[in-house]
DNA sequence: GTGGTCTAGACCACG
DNA sequence: GTGGTCTAGACCACT
């Protein structure tokens, strides 16, 4: 599991781990029941305390994503897949409207962006 | 000039404020040379600390929106319209290709996606 | 507003004070728009840490009970009469039905139970 | 003797057992004197550590449930049975003063109570 | 002043 | 070994 934290970033460290963790499980690299690093170790792992490595697991679990258990350790929880489905689906959408009305700012017209968008998706 | 500030929002004030003076400029509600309230006026008018006027005003000043003068005022600045656009392309393209990303995720085809993207085009 | 926490008791100091400040809310001591005292301001007084109050602090915002703005403090959610009765109420259920489980390990009728029940209602 | 765990429960392992175990006890299912299955037999069957059914066990003895003697096994104790029946109305009064003080916040008169009362007690 | 994040320790309960 | 709680500091952004 490959996490990468930056502290030239202003985005928190704890929220740039669980979103890559919540990113690992929804695009399938992480599958339920798979077991996640512990905290001291991933903590040691990206030379952080532990107490961050704990913020974004407790995130995590509140989000629904993993559960957590004394002594055992954290795993990928049995999530229903059309969970993890509708984040994704909120996700694009929202981005989708941003891009939309930032089009709109720029007065470009729904073929020159419909145009652009598929280009971008070819290159994808 | 209306600014509306919210304090239910986790957004902080003087963001608040720079981003919807921001928005007045790229649509054209306010035009290069005006003069924009003076610090105390709108905090007065906002009820809020004048730092916090400062705070927006002096965001903007450093990226390129407006002037600001000792004793003359704050005006909106005539240069860097180019600039403002090539930002807000920017922050479009971006915005794009998030959500083309996760529509690949979801497993949308093309036509899924520029159809979706129609709709929305519409709706603003 | 008073607070007061046990060392000497299993339930951890922040939910002792989450637990307590929710009380206060539900029983209509804390009015909504009300201010709390700040973070440190608690811990020092409780001469805990700030993190425990703070940790305190963020489960009742996570559960919708207060508000916490960076350079204001915070503040009593204004929130809707329902949502407050309809966790009173939950409790009520809860411990009434733990109550009656037990009693009928103890194979109480339920004319005991109700006589019981009533004789302590009057007491309240 | 059926015990059932729970992984996805917080309740820790340990506590499953014992609870479950004076539960069988409190209602009959194991009469003073009755054998409790080995440490490691159980420990066995649910496919757990021993030093868990270790720690249920001596929970269990701690509260004078059961008694151990080294060599031949663990045997539910005889006596106590108004010392656990005592704790038993203790915890009932708990929650019924509990459910009693919510109601009162809730304003309900003490024929509503009753009636709800008596209407879970038919239920149960 | 406020809350938000982070560190580098510590002790505890659980398995 | 694991996670859960707590401390006593620190720096930052916001008002």
């Amino acid at each position: 599991m490959k996490i990468i934290i930056s502290n030239s970033n202003k985005e928190p460290i704890y929220e740039q781990i669980s979103r890559q963790i919540k990113d690992l499980i929804m695009n399938g690299s992480l599958q339920a029941g798979d077991a996640l690093p512990s905290m001291r170790l991933l903590a040691k792992e990206l030379r952080i305390s532990m107490l961050t490595t704990k913020h974004a697991y407790e995130e995590l679990e509140r989000e629904g994503y993993i559960e957590s258990y004394v002594g055992k350790g954290s795993f990928v929880k049995s999530a229903n897949q059309d969970f993890i489905q509708e984040q994704n689906r909120k996700a694009m959408e929202t981005a989708l409207v941003e891009a939309i009305g930032k089009a709109g700012q720029l007065r470009m017209s729904k073929e020159e962006f419909l145009e652009l968008a598929a280009l971008i998706f070819d290159e994808e």
